[in-house]
DNA sequence: TGGTCAATCTCGCCCAGTTG
DNA sequence: CAACTGGGCGAGATTGACCA
């Protein structure tokens, strides 16, 4: 009986089969795939960890012959070939899928004007969290998304009223899971106030990154409108920053200072 | 016995769907 | 419109099996 290649070299002839067809980057998924049409009885959880060990940017997984020489990870389950061309732009960076957010003193900093760093509205002082710093390809573009192309329900649910814009992925730190109200805008005019149990949650897993099914009937419209502000103003050049205050009140905040100043995002 | 390869497990994030 | 929840998946660490 023909014994077949130990895993490690079949991701490597998976991966190199993708390159050559152009099929590059490739996902984690596209991988386990290609190995297992290869060698049938081989499991994912043991792909997995091989994979992670063949991958520069990577860091633990399974030790191999080949060391971390073959594949770079371009994002989060994304890859290609290490010999790739297409690598050189690329090698050494870290993922970049996930967007790790700079330290909230650092971001403080970069502020060009100090009185940036807490602006008041409605006698309320809103201290600044940080610039919204959307995601960029390699050439330093702002990244486009259309999720909307990626919903299983396509055909049979209208997209909504701000579905089928382009958008765009940005974070802000992750240990802010405070509630209160925050406000958009930039370093000259406030645009946007909103109010949030959780602020951390509500712009990286809402605002922040826009998920297919946002973008149709039924899903959170306001993500998708308010990402597609986000993006059209900083493609135009203009910086956009987060304020906030921390309130247990925030409904009461925020329906005040809706009543007393007028935010160009916000509906009526 | 040490190096290589494979398997298993935990944790955290993303996403879709649901609820108020 | 905002918040919440649970399943699926990827990342990473650790352990076990095999072989020269």
């Amino acid at each position: 009986m023909k014994k077949s290649l130990p895993i490690w070299e079949t991701i490597h002839l998976c991966a190199k089969e993708f390159d050559k067809s152009g099929n590059s980057p490739f996902t984690r998924g596209d991988i386990i795939k290609c190995v297992q049409s290869k060698i049938p009885n081989c499991k994912p959880d043991s792909i997995n960890p091989i994979i992670q060990g063949l991958t520069d940017n990577l860091r633990g997984g399974a030790p191999g012959a080949a060391g971390k020489n073959l594949l770079h990870s371009v994002g989060r389950g994304l890859f290609v070939l290490r010999t790739s061309s297409s690598v050189g732009a690329v090698t050494g960076t870290t993922p970049n899928s996930r967007i790790v957010p700079e330290p909230l003193t650092k971001l403080s900093t970069n502020v060009e004007s100090k009185q940036l760093d807490c602006i008041a509205l409605g006698g309320i002082d809103f201290r600044l969290i940080c610039q919204l710093s959307v995601e960029n390809d390699e050439s330093g573009n702002i990244r486009e998304f259309r999720p909307q192309l990626n919903y299983a329900g396509a055909g049979s649910t209208p997209l909504n009223n701000y579905g089928n814009g382009l958008f765009c992925r940005f974070k802000i730190p992750t240990g802010l899971q405070k509630s209160g109200v925050y406000i958009i805008g930039t370093k000259s005019q406030p645009l946007y106030v909103g109010e949030c149990v959780n602020l951390s949650a509500r712009f990286n897993a809402g605002y922040g990154n826009i998920s297919p099914k946002n973008c149709y009937v039924g899903g959170q419209e306001t993500n998708c409108r308010i990402n597609n502000l986000i993006f059209t103003t900083v493609s135009g050049g203009k910086d956009l920053f987060l304020w906030f205050f921390e309130t247990q009140d925030y409904k009461s905040v925020e329906k005040s200072l809706r009543q007393s100043i007028s935010f160009p995002w916000n509906r009526a």
